[in-house]
DNA sequence: CCTAATGTACGAACCGGTGAGTTAGTCATA
DNA sequence: TATGACTAACTCACCGGTTCGTACATTAGG
């Protein structure tokens, strides 16, 4: 009979550094997101992979670089999740409205990421300052606002004086807040926001907001 | 001449409880604000007072009690602000939009309160689920938007099917995002959403965002 | 004189990090 | 294809500083 202890080696490998690596990444993103920071333990992250804290150190450098590297990881799922947007064929209207609700999808469908954008602005956002590959990571998802947006305004659909930037910080906030304070929200106001029962209203909710806010004639100024 | 290294003594007592306790509340709030429930260090807290840890132990009983009572006045402060709003004599547009800005502006000028939060959120909200007082505490702000909202959409001139928590919901991720996320956001988009100059702008966004959300003439659903 | 308030000193576990040695896989060469 | 040299990948054992928490002594003040 097969040993029981024997671990699986999906590739057949025993050493395969990218695996090793990659494990390391998938363990320490949970364990990052769950505890914060400082609340993370290298020990538990070594622990709950099949290799050792020795080479988290080998291959990582220290806690520091490790969680650079998880929020590098992080960052990168998004941009490419961001670049497969398939919205531009649809009408100014209804491709910013397809737009915030995929947002809305993508925050309820990651709430580890979401976590670990908390934890980096406890931390005041000096890991992604220290990333070379973080600073000039861009994303997709402004440049479609931005042509969706042009293309709205020019057409006399939209307000003219809405910033693409500005549209996106409006859209992320409530992604963003309904995912990130759901705990403190729930306790203080006995409501669920992530409630999939309540899933539906809010994303027609946020819908509904960046619309209105987008086409309604604002008093001159 | 008087020693230089004798502490002030505002109230002339050398012990005084109510003030000990007070003066760890401080520097608590900051040090948890500025590191994280993990990050935070109990000596630092101590060393930054003119009394010793002991007393952190004495009064409070513990690291985790001492953020939960650091929370506790924290939340404290912001619902007697909310007690004093004073907007139900405008008209329902007028108020709602006071509303919003004042609760732009608290969120602005406590951000020690908004780390306070995403840090508590980070920890699931155990230690309000902890705390008695904070159980109950309620909410004043919430209860003039109730008001507000019913007499708005009385009168007609507010959307019928709009909820009062989830306004409150949405105001707060506006002005919450800002605050919260400006390191990440400023990291990744080079905008300062904090930035003094920008101010009146993202204030007059989230009236404009709320008002138009309200009245607008929703499709029937 | 009694007790709440405070100071001192220390313990014990924890935790990030490392020194030193070992093995698996690869590749050049005969 | 057999072999031996070489390096990346990996294991094991350990260290030293940190950090929460506390036992015990002391003092201010009513």
């Amino acid at each position: 009979m097969t040993s029981v202890d024997e671990p699986a080696r999906p590739n057949g490998r025993i050493r395969d550094a990218a695996r090793t690596q990659a494990e390391i990444l998938d363990v320490a993103t949970q364990e990052f997101a769950r505890a914060g920071y400082d609340g993370a333990r290298v020990d538990e992250i070594a622990a709950r992979t099949r290799t050792t804290k020795r080479m988290i150190y080998y291959y990582f450098g220290g806690k520091e670089q490790l969680f650079t590297a998880v929020l590098e990881r992080a960052y990168g799922v998004i941009r490419d999740t961001e670049q497969q947007l398939d919205v531009e064929h649809l009408d100014p209207v209804a491709a910013i409205r397809r737009l915030a609700e995929l947002t809305f999808d993508h925050h309820e469908q990651h709430p580890d990421f979401i976590r670990l954008v908390s934890i980096e602005n406890i931390h005041g956002a000096e890991h992604i300052a220290a990333s070379e590959k973080l600073g000039k990571i861009g994303s997709p998802a402004l440049d479609v606002i931005r042509r969706i947006l042009a293309s709205g305004q020019e057409s006399g659909l939209f307000t003219a004086d809405v910033d693409a930037v500005d549209l996106h910080a409006m859209i992320s906030a409530f992604c963003f807040f309904r995912v990130a304070n759901r705990h403190t929200f729930g306790a203080l106001f006995g409501r669920d926001l992530v409630d999939p029962a309540q899933r539906e209203h809010y994303r027609a909710m946020l819908g509904d907001m960046v619309i209105t806010y987008l086409t309604a004639e604002r008093a001159a100024q």
